[in-house]
DNA sequence: TTACTAATGCAATTCTGTTGCAAAAATATG
DNA sequence: CATATTTTTGCAACAGAATTGCATTAGTAA
């Protein structure tokens, strides 16, 4: 996979999301930069930050899609399989890194991404 | 909470996502309607059929809504935390009643509900 | 049968995400 | 450093999913 451009708009997403303890949702990201880049460079950089691994994607129970930087990926092992939380009264998504869910499908079945989402009640919100 | 009524349209959906051997989608429910209802009504009737427990709600990760019968659920009881296998292929959505991943947060979170959806070749297509 | 309340259909609207295309920016090449 | 090449961006238009308000219709309880 061909390495993407780095360009300013990149770099301050990249930059958003990381500094973020939540995950994200496209419309956070766009209030956040705030008239910096259009609505549609901000997918399009998604998708290829999604590509390069360097971010990805949640989508609740509700629809709705939450981006989250990667963290503990070293650039040959993924490890996306954590559990993410979220929090019906304050709508944010948190990623729990040390909570891998373990599970065995039939063999028979090709995996190649998980998406574990918990919702409920967050730790703030209780 | 209150039971809804029993109109023709629940009935049909009811039968409809039962009849299903794989999630469906609100516009897969449109189109084996054929017309019979209006597209609002069943957002409307799903929106009842998830509140009395009797269908529940699949997100995958790219975003596509499905909806499956609860089996296994009695009424005092749910267990929707099977895992859904999304195939990257066909575009199903089936739900894996057998498979029941562990997993353990730490105890200031207040679980509701479950979200476990696993992409990838289902078997079909491999 | 009637009265009450929930459910439906329709039209309009909102929200999220996508596409095509010309202009601008990043990178590679000489 | 200048120029050629390719990617990225912004804008406008579009597409699809889901929601809302409101008048009408259908279920249900009395």
């Amino acid at each position: 996979m061909k390495k993407s451009r780095n360009t300013i708009s990149k770099t301050k997403i990249i930059s958003v999301i990381t500094d973020s303890k939540t995950a994200l949702s496209h419309s956070e990201i766009h209030e956040i930069l705030d008239g910096f880049c259009d609505r549609v460079t901000i997918y399009r950089v998604l998708d290829r930050l999604i590509n390069e691994d360097l971010v990805h994607k949640i989508v609740t129970i509700d629809g709705v899609v939450k981006y989250a930087a990667c963290h503990n990926c070293s650039s040959v092992e993924h490890h996306h399989n954590h559990i993410h939380f979220s929090c019906e009264q304050c709508h944010t998504v948190t990623c729990i890194e040390e909570v891998a869910p373990s599970f065995k499908l039939p063999k028979k079945y090709k995996v190649h991404n998980v998406n574990f989402t918990v919702s409920g009640v967050c730790p703030n919100c209780l």
